[in-house]
DNA sequence: TCCGGTAGGTAGACTGGTCTGCCTACTGCG
DNA sequence: CGCAGTAGGCAGACCAGTCTACCTACCGGA
């Protein structure tokens, strides 16, 4: 069943993504988990504080993800385009609730500007661009491929959310599909 | 000062735009309006009826962000783009606690899936592309021009939310510029 | 081998505060 | 009068977080 600790960031994981983080009570967190609360203040110093544990695994989950993907890619295209099929991996995860797009920004999006949770997320959201870039200059020069990893963030990320707005996947495989389109372009 | 009613609904669509809505209680809601609990529950059946007129009227305010800046354009690029121009207006927008991305996205990611409210933005977020989609069709054939409003609805969407993790339009402008261009080369 | 300390688990009471929603009583005005 | 507003009390639920008390499991030393 594993520790105390896992499975409580677990269960705040699932109940933080089908419901949202405010809706989610410390009860109903540890009810999930099946652990005292107690357990949950030995380990997490606050309801904040497993908030931002849980931004960490997300993301580290999702690069995770990415990996598995790009080192599974045979081609240069290939390796960019693992940053789409991270996330339709994702988005075809078994959701209690329902797919509800990107976790980290559906998190970010109930923390008032400059709380540290919004800043967790944008700092994750410039790595995504960032290993975008790097899988770009294989292919292009610099200059582009910067230009051209902005332009795939966008449509990642808008994909994911209007995908998210309809419960499927489908727009995250149509934006891919516009990316691999410009990519046989260059 | 307006009625009741209008002032509510104004003091709600600020404090849900900075805090979200979860985190705002009815008492933050009066207080902010000057307006007795009372007077709340005579205009509105509920606080989800509340959010429900606030997704509204939203939709219908960047609907009239958009018919002004389309009827201005002259050409028809520029009528397309005011959709960017529509949100950039919108970031540009003095906020109490800064920018922070498409108010109706952040409304619909506090809601579990299969809520009526994340229906409502789901259906305005299809508007805006069919409102893409109309502009475009002015510029080339049926199948490019849909093709072409989801692409640039994934910019836009995007864009808005990193822009709103970011706190400034920047993003949203270089989105714009990447529309703009794609609108050159057809 | 046994004994005692420690770490981490359980259950659940409790505080102080906030939430939504309903209620009464009063006021100003057409 | 009657309506729409005001102030504010109140109920019942839920919130985060603290606390007590008990219960293992393990580990090191006599």
């Amino acid at each position: 069943m594993g520790t105390a600790k896992e499975r409580l960031l677990a269960a705040a994981a699932r109940l933080f993504y089908a419901d949202g983080v405010h809706a989610t009570g410390i009860d109903t967190i540890t009810a999930e988990a099946g652990v005292a609360r107690k357990s949950l203040y030995n380990n997490f110093s606050s309801k904040a504080d497993l908030v931002s544990t849980f931004i960490d695994a997300r993301h580290e989950e999702w690069v995770g993800l990415y990996r598995a993907r790009a080192s599974a890619a045979s081609t240069d295209s290939g390796r960019v385009l693992a940053v789409f099929d991270a996330y339709i991996d994702h988005a075809n995860d078994a959701y209690a609730k329902g797919f509800r797009g990107c976790g980290l920004l559906n998190a970010a999006s109930e923390f008032p500007a400059g709380d540290p949770a919004r800043d967790s997320v944008r700092i994750h959201k410039e790595q995504v661009e960032r290993l975008l870039a790097q899988g770009l200059t294989a292919l292009t020069d610099n200059a582009r491929a910067r230009e051209l990893a902005e332009h795939f963030s966008y449509l990642v990320e808008g994909s994911v959310t209007r995908a998210g707005l309809e419960g499927t996947p489908e727009r995250l495989e149509r934006a891919r599909d516009f990316a691999a389109q410009m990519l046989d372009d260059l």
